[in-house]
DNA sequence: CCTCCACAGGAAGCGCAGGAGT
DNA sequence: ACTCCTGCGCTTCCTGTGGAGG
């Protein structure tokens, strides 16, 4: 063996992970721990298509790392393994709605799925959604498509998209569409037209949280796998799941810290995951996620972010969207910029509200106004690292600092 | 008890960019 | 070249509201 293939050998061989895809989030494993009933529910629902006969819709609710997408992903791969071997067409299409947010986009995703290649933009939404129906329509094969996470659609589209696709089986002629919906709220099903509802709804299936003993026993069979003997603390797998059991059990946050973790470990070199990585892992998932975020704020966005920043003096103190206006307008004025509008700049603190990013509540001030007060939620240097990576944001950071 | 502040947040629509079809 | 489509960031106009102060 030469030098250079010692030197690709141990770069290639950790020392921590033996198969890190393991905690992926997309990897499905061949055993759920804690979720028997709903794969069942799921399967016995959706037999029927092995026959050839339309399943029903189905709705699933449940928050987020309960194993929704896992169970579902598992039962149609199984469906489609058993139906090949029986020689029945099974067809599914699995669509994340979060990712692709607009029904144009969801559209052109399940079109890509039968080789229909569409453009960015440029199609009218029934253009696209007649191709699709003429490319299928005489397939013989009952077509499962997923939607997950719709909520986010209805949120923000209404229910015409969901509505035309319960409808779409009267256009076609030999295949058969059948429909999963993946939530996040509850509250989801009641905001919808009563037609989609009694016709998406015909399963329906709630995932409950994990607690933190369930996240351990998906936890620990996914250790074994990922990582080389002896490469975890006694106490990691424990810890994983007890942070994330406090975060309304979310599975898929323990298995990210886990891995996060072991990413750290390994990037320093050693071949034991400690206490500590889990705890680096925690806050590093948060800066990415913040800076994700704010790195694709349009301009303004950005622009009233750090008007937040200063005028809740990094975070230490409160303000009200008055005093965040103030300050974003003094900021454009001296840029030379043309400045938005309260309602646009109200719009943005909302969203950044949502995304977790600072955090607000109204409250009524009698005399003096209805306000929404806020501050950051959290680190401030965690944001400020992220802004100025803009320019424009780094000059008026540096500019603000000398003030000082 | 009523008023009226300082906004929240819904609805409609505008102008532009990116792209398709004709 | 021209029309038509959607997404995006934004504006305009709007109605709604908890509670301190009169």
């Amino acid at each position: 063996m030469t030098n250079l293939d010692e030197i690709f050998n141990s770069a290639y061989k950790s020392k921590v992970f033996r198969r890190r895809e393991v905690l992926l989030p997309d990897y499905i494993p061949e055993i759920l721990p804690h979720r028997d009933k709903e794969i069942k529910k799921v399967a016995l629902t959706l037999a029927p298509s092995l026959r050839g006969e339309r399943p029903s819709n189905i709705f699933i609710y449940g928050l987020t790392g309960t194993g929704k997408t896992a169970v579902v992903k598992y039962v149609l791969r199984k469906l489609k393994e058993n139906a090949t071997g029986k020689g029945v067409n099974i067809g599914y299409i699995y669509v994340n709605v979060r990712h692709r947010e607009t029904p144009y986009r969801i559209l052109a995703d399940i079109a890509e799925h039968f080789n229909i290649r569409v453009p960015f933009t440029g199609l009218s939404i029934g253009e696209v959604y007649n191709r699709i129906i003429r490319k299928i329509s005489n397939i013989e094969t009952v077509f499962i498509i997923t939607l997950d996470e719709v909520d986010f659609l209805v949120k923000k589209y209404g229910d015409d998209l969901l509505y035309n696709l319960t409808r779409i089986n009267e256009q076609l002629s030999r295949s058969k569409v059948s429909l999963i919906g993946i939530t996040n709220s509850l509250k989801l099903i009641e905001s919808l037209d009563p037609r989609v509802k009694s016709s998406l709804n015909e399963e329906e299936l709630v995932f409950p949280p994990y607690d933190a003993k369930q996240l351990q026993d998906i936890l620990y069979p996914r250790a074994m796998d990922a990582f080389v003997e002896n490469a975890l603390d006694e106490d990691i797998v424990p810890l994983c799941s007890a942070l994330a059991a406090r975060d309304h059990g979310d599975a898929r946050r323990a298995l990210d810290l886990l891995r996060i973790a072991g990413e750290i470990a390994e990037r320093e070199e050693r071949d034991r995951v400690v206490k500590d990585d889990v705890m680096k892992a925690r806050i590093e998932i948060e800066r990415d996620r913040v800076s994700d975020i704010i790195k694709t704020l349009p301009l303004h966005g950005k622009l009233v972010m750090l008007s937040i920043l200063i005028t809740t003096g990094y975070g230490k103190d409160y303000a009200t969207t008055g005093e965040i206006y103030d300050k974003y307008k003094k900021i454009v004025s001296t840029l030379g910029f043309e400045e938005i509008t309260l309602r646009r700049v109200s719009g943005i603190i909302g969203e950044l509200d949502m995304l977790g990013i600072i955090s607000g509540r109204i409250i009524s001030r009698g005399r003096y106004g209805k306000t929404r007060v806020i501050n950051l939620g959290g680190d401030a240097n965690t944001i400020i690292e992220a802004l100025r990576e803009d320019p424009i944001m780094d000059e008026i950071l540096d500019e603000e600092a000398k003030w000082k």
